[in-house]
DNA sequence: TGTTAGCACTCGATGGTGTTGAGTGCTAAC
DNA sequence: GTTAGCACTCAACACCATCGAGTGCTAACA
């Protein structure tokens, strides 16, 4: 079955009324609501035609149509208009980035603010990744013949640890010894910033024999170095979902709060769209397209967000499936304008966060 | 009607049912589980003696009865058992307070995530306040003869502005630079620590002549800079009030979460147990007891930390007015020694943030 | 061949009704 | 002062009829 341009404009119908009413959208209300000339039988045909081809669900048998998550995806890559903001919303983003503060910590929690209001959604942002972190120590302890553990120091305090198995290798205190001396001396005292697999080779070089056997060790560390600072994302307005009728079933409610809640869980949302974020564009992510099953009857739109052409970290807001996209898309484009010269002027004369 | 033994005794069982179950408590319940050697009938009887004295209340005529405010008062201040910790729960919070961070902030929300964890209720913990928030400037604009607008300006870029109106006063430019200049050479470069009511003294002096009418001023600058902070403050797993039936009403679940979003409450509530808090002891704020109408279904109760002799911060819990009280002391008590004890040793020799 | 009117059917939502059971207050007897 | 007994109350629950929005299908029409 072909997917004509009437079908693509009823379809655009369903899934602008569903949007904005939160109910199953029935043959009639299209007919209605947006004159296009056909009797509501004839969408009714139209609509079983979409349901069959995966773009609409059915509640239950005498309930209107509900898009799906593919049905909104095909919305937003293809179907929705573009939304142009008006200029009282232009005027609240202005106002609302306003503020006289320069601690960077909390200008961040000031910009999710002014997102959560003008979006009216939740909104998660992560802290600009803190150049001041670096490797103070590496510790390998040897556990026996064919196991090592390996621990990673921050000027911080903060630490991670991985067992290493090698099952076939022989191990002993010269081994650690040497191994210890190239990770220390390749890593101590590096920033975040400066680290980068350049410092494998360094390695591999200082321990050309066994190079293989540590790679799993290195990879390790880069890893775990590069989200030391995990936990720096803050989260405002978490309860903004409870404004949205799909959000009234408690037990869901809890189990989503309690999602957001946990900072381990919000860092694999946002870092799943690294790719996307990386080229500075919009990610859109719907439903279960998500991985954590939480997250299944969300939608979440990410961006970066920088100072000059300095990507600090992401700006995300998490809604309701039926969210407003083009208008989030929009807001959050005009936000990202403002937020990139406010913290362009405050950044670069004032790292101290 | 006087409180006697027995009615002390009933009123007991009954806050203790009711603690764990959550429902109105019958006569029969409390005649079969508590043996007194008394009837239903006879406990019936002083249940309606106890509602009369204001201890009890009876959701509607044919359900059992729940403590009121004034009963929980009366079984927090003089009924409950102490409780005491089993070896299992000691051990868990030892457990909980390992951890190798040191950056002071990650500390805190680590210690929060102990006392929720071994709590079971919502915490708020304040962070302690910094000590390299200093005044930077403090600005005065002449409005009109009898009016000026004082802005405060810290390093960190917070700002605080208020205007003062002096009815009978004739302002002029040369009273304000006068003022200014006092107010500055006072206050700039004072971290927060070292700004008390003796510059008070100081200021009058530089100004006999005005001393009454700038009182105002004065407080309002050690009022502000005193709170400059405020939003320090950090609430960890409030989805856990999610778990008690109380809370399964969803507007005021919204209402309770949105309150607990804004730091600026949680100040107000926290700052509302300051006295209490000066002299290290716990502190219980039941039902309407609060001044904030969002917690009248709440008990909150809160509780200084230290390292050594220098109290830092508050830790607070809050939870359903049927709240586990004993065992939530006796915790927060425990917790207290070992956060005193890590913090001793982190905190003198790593005052970075 | 595509469109439309008409109609029977489905099913959640709503609201009224009867039953149940926990718990009370009152009274009278111990 | 205490207790057994009893009538009474009321939320909770299950049951049932009704209603209406919306569907799918069929037959007629352009």
């Amino acid at each position: 079955m072909e997917l004509d341009e009437r079908k693509r404009k009823i379809m655009q119908a369903i899934v602008d009324d569903y949007i904005t009413t939160a109910e199953p959208v029935g043959s009639r209300s299209i007919a209605r609501k947006f004159e296009m000339g056909i009797s509501s039988a004839t969408i009714r045909n139209e609509m079983a035609d979409l349901e069959q081809m995966g773009y609409l669900a059915q509640p239950h048998t005498s309930a209107g149509r509900i898009p799906s998550d593919k049905g909104y995806r095909l919305y937003v890559d293809s179907l929705m208009n573009q939304y142009k903001m008006t200029v009282d919303e232009i005027a609240r983003i202005k106002s609302a980035l306003e503020f006289n503060v320069n601690k960077m910590e909390n200008i961040i929690e000031r910009i999710a603010g002014a997102v959560s209001d003008i979006t009216q959604y939740t909104t998660m942002i992560t802290k600009p990744r803190s150049n001041k972190v670096y490797v103070k120590k590496i510790d390998i302890v040897l556990i026996d013949s064919s196991g090592l553990l390996l621990v990673v120091i921050t000027n911080e305090g903060l630490v991670k640890n991985q067992i290493f198995r090698f099952d076939a290798a022989k191990l002993n205190d010269e081994f650690v010894n040497k191994l210890s001396n190239a990770l220390n001396s390749a890593f101590v005292g590096l920033t975040l910033d400066e680290i980068d697999t350049d410092c494998l080779g360094q390695i591999a070089d200082a321990l050309s024999a066994d190079a293989q056997m540590i790679a799993p060790v290195i990879n390790f560390i880069l890893e775990k170095i590069y989200h030391l600072d995990d936990s720096d994302i803050y989260v405002n307005a978490a309860t903004a979902l409870l404004n949205y009728p799909e959000y009234s079933d408690l037990d869901r409610v809890r189990e989503l709060l309690g999602f957001l809640e946990n900072k381990y869980n919000l860092r694999s949302v946002i870092a799943e769209d690294d790719d996307n974020a990386k080229n500075n564009k919009l990610n859109i992510v719907i439903g279960r397209e998500n991985k954590c099953y939480q997250l299944h009857d969300c939608s979440i739109i990410t961006s970066n967000y920088s100072a000059g052409n300095k990507v600090l970290g992401t700006i995300g807001i998490i809604g309701p499936k039926r969210m407003n996209y083009a208008r989030v898309v929009a807001s959050l484009d005009n936000i990202s304008k403002y937020v990139n010269k406010i913290l362009q002027e405050i950044y670069f004369d004032n790292e101290r966060e």
